[in-house]
DNA sequence: GTCCAGGGAATCA
DNA sequence: TGATTCCATGGA
């Protein structure tokens, strides 16, 4: 009787809208290398699930409308800010807590009009880039989350990371049930402290496994949280200091952990269209790619729009 | 400065 | 199909 209340209440879930949202596309947010938990359950990339700390999400744009009111299609050709969207959100979370979670995490308060129609006069690759991904967005994920994640990215593919970060957290991380299905938060520092480093090479993660359990060894979360105090630069800084970040980890982390907007992770990718946009295709190294984003307002914003606009557009 | 470390996806022949 | 290339960091 008991096991059956237990099983009950784990399959409880909250079903709600979160309406007129600007700015905003799943896929835009979702398919640009910010984040490795998310996964769409339709062609269409209209929805999503993925987890969010403890909460499973499932995400699904509802309706799309111009400030008429009418219904709008999904196309290039639509002035900037014009398109809302409703989003149907299913949660084991209770609705004010999951609310709260994701007005958070994806940085709902933040206004992208402003910065798009400063990016739009700039340049006319990047105004470019801004139409294709108008709804992108740059996530604030769990700091201690995009650490890991990121050290776990270095020379390595989405797919696979996304693999390894999936075996981590099913090994590591808290069940969690919705709708009959099984989920696992990312491990909490506590569980990732016991991980030896043959678990690691265990996991596959390669010559990443002494970097990890390096690491993870001098990690506390007062540590991660308090480096949010810090200025861009020292917290550059403190990053580097750990086993596995290099410049663009570092940036990594600082952009979608920290929420730093100057940051500018520089990758293959990066570097491909910033030669290409600002270079005219000519082989340049990474310190004059950073010389040319400086004078970029929010850089790492402006690379988002640019590196979604090259692997998926271009 | 140059080389290499696992691993698997992407791209090539 | 099988071979080759790619990828960011750090230690030798």
């Amino acid at each position: 009787m008991l096991k059956q209340n237990l099983d009950l209440k784990q399959n409880l879930y909250t079903e709600f809208e979160i309406k007129g949202l600007k700015d905003f596309r799943l896929e835009h947010i979702f398919e640009n290398g910010q984040c490795f938990r998310w996964n769409a359950l339709n062609d269409e990339k209209t929805e999503y699930v993925g987890i969010v700390s403890d909460g499973v999400y499932i995400l699904k744009e509802e309706k799309i409308y111009n400030s008429d009111n009418n219904l709008s299609e999904n196309s290039a050709n639509n002035l900037l800010n014009e398109e809302y969207i409703d989003l149907k959100v299913i949660t084991n979370k209770k609705e004010a807590e999951a609310k709260q979670i994701l007005n958070e995490y994806f940085d709902l308060e933040f206004d992208y009009g402003k910065i798009k129609s400063e990016y739009i006069k700039l340049n006319e690759s990047l105004k470019e880039a801004v139409y294709f991904a108008k709804g992108l967005r740059v996530l604030k994920q769990p700091k201690l989350e995009m650490i890991i994640s990121y050290i776990i990215s270095a020379n390595n593919n989405i797919k696979r990371i996304k693999k390894i970060i999936e075996e981590l957290a099913a090994k590591y991380g808290e069940k969690i049930v919705l709708k009959n299905k099984v989920y696992y938060a990312f491990p909490t520092l506590e569980k990732l402290k016991t991980i030896t480093l043959q678990d690691f090479i265990d996991l596959k993660v390669g010559f990443r496994a002494k970097r990890l359990f390096e690491t993870i060894k001098v990690l506390s979360y007062e540590y991660i949280e308090s480096l949010d105090e810090l200025s861009d630069e020292k917290l550059s800084e403190e990053l580097l200091k750990l086993s596995g970040v290099g410049p663009k980890v570092a940036n990594c982390i600082m952009l979608f952990g920290y929420n730093r907007l100057e940051s500018f992770p520089i990758d293959v990718w990066v570097k491909r269209v910033m030669q290409e946009v600002f270079f005219d295709n000519m082989e340049v190294s990474n310190l004059q790619i950073n010389k040319v984003a400086e004078k970029l307002p929010k850089k790492g914003l402006a690379q988002q729009y640019l590196f979604y606009w090259i692997r998926v557009g271009g």
